[in-house]
DNA sequence: CTTCTGACTGAAA
DNA sequence: GTTTCAGCCAGAA
């Protein structure tokens, strides 16, 4: 749906969005919240998916956090984790070269939602 | 009610 | 190239 929502309008929705969205990640690729947010029509709203990813935890969805990183490709998320190597060796698990904390070849693996349009 | 923080990002210095 | 500042929205104190 390429229908921007206002987040005053229903946050709810877009919380929903967001998991929605994590769960459509494919395996063994990753995305920024900066680049969820701009999909569903709030790019300032970065800090929301973050935040909705911490929510996700308390939640009982089952979200692939750990595919979800910032922009620079960095597990910023990694400490909210139940441990601190969990997101890492995950996304390993997944194919993935994690250096420091940040992905390697990060561009090729990065994930757009656009591309589940194509999908 | 006011104030601060936060799993971010982009721009400016 | 790095570092710093400000903006954004929502929730908690």
């Amino acid at each position: 749906m390429s229908v921007p929502i206002k987040l005053s309008e229903r946050h709810s929705d877009f919380f929903e969005q967001v998991y929605e969205v994590v769960k459509l990640i494919p395996r063994g690729r990753v995305t920024s919240y900066g680049t969820i947010a701009e999909y569903l029509g709030a790019k300032r709203g970065a800090r929301m998916v973050g935040w909705a990813m911490n929510n996700c935890l308390k939640g009982d969805a089952v979200i692939p956090a750990h595919r979800v990183v910032n922009r620079q490709g960095l597990l910023t998320g990694k400490a909210h984790f139940p441990s601190m190597t969990a997101m890492q060796e995950r996304l390993e698990a997944e194919g993935l070269t994690i250096i420091d904390d940040q992905i390697q070849n990060f561009q090729e693996h990065f994930w757009n939602p656009s591309e589940a349009l194509i999908l």
